[in-house]
DNA sequence: CATTTGATGTTCT
DNA sequence: GAACATCAAATGC
């Protein structure tokens, strides 16, 4: 039985992205599979992606795509997808329906079920290296192609209320992987703990 | 240590 | 064909 709250619809409803990606620092990101082991992480880093006009974005200029689909709908739904062929993103869609924007979770500091994390990852560590990085916490979660579109708030995937993080202790950084965005591609729209040592360097 | 390279599905040109 | 919200292993100091 899980002690700690869900986040409620009304987090992943507003309209501000950058205010939701600070938000959603210090929470915790839960899965449980099908033997009902549940893994779970305290979210540490996060990037905002801000359509139509975020060139950054898959929805740029609202394109509606069968991928991109998922981050148009209502907030509050995993939006998860295939990237370089090989690695599985995990993104928070927000915003009212018709509104594409989404949150990448990019790092995790793992919480509960490390054991079963180790194994998915088929690493025998709790350092950085098996959490911190957005293709290294779906893996250790278990999260793939099959959550997509799939409810925060549902039995195998939600995210619970965890520690406030200060305004302090959260540093905002320009986003990774996105040179081809142009004035976008140095937007401050990542944000990390800043003393944690679980974020993707 | 830093840099390069191979893996490989979906989308767009 | 090329690019892509990446990672891990291999190669070069």
């Amino acid at each position: 039985m899980k002690t700690r709250k869900n986040l409620p619809s009304e987090f992943y409803l507003r309209e501000d992205v950058l205010q939701i990606s600070k938000d959603l620092l210090g929470h915790h990101l839960c899965t449980r599979n099908a033997d009902g082991v549940i893994t779970s992480g305290i979210i540490t880093e996060t990037e905002a992606y801000k359509a139509p006009e975020d060139k950054a974005s898959h929805a740029y200029q609202n394109k509606r795509t069968p991928r991109t689909e998922t981050m148009f709908r209502t907030g509050g739904i995993a939006y998860v997808y295939l990237i370089y062929g090989i690695h599985q993103l995990f993104n928070v869609v927000t915003n009212v329906d018709g509104a594409a924007h989404a949150v990448l979770i990019r790092s995790i500091e793992p919480l509960d079920g490390i054991s079963l994390m180790q194994e998915r990852r088929d690493m025998n560590t709790t350092k950085p290296k098996l959490t911190a990085g957005p293709g290294r916490l779906t893996q250790a979660l278990g999260i793939t192609g099959d959550h997509n579109a799939r409810s925060l708030r549902s039995d195998s995937l939600w995210i619970e209320e965890g520690e406030d993080i200060s305004e302090t202790n959260i540093s905002a950084l320009p986003r990774v992987g996105i040179d081809y965005a142009e004035e976008y591609a140095g937007k401050p729209w990542r944000f990390i703990i800043s003393d944690s040592e679980y974020v993707s360097t």
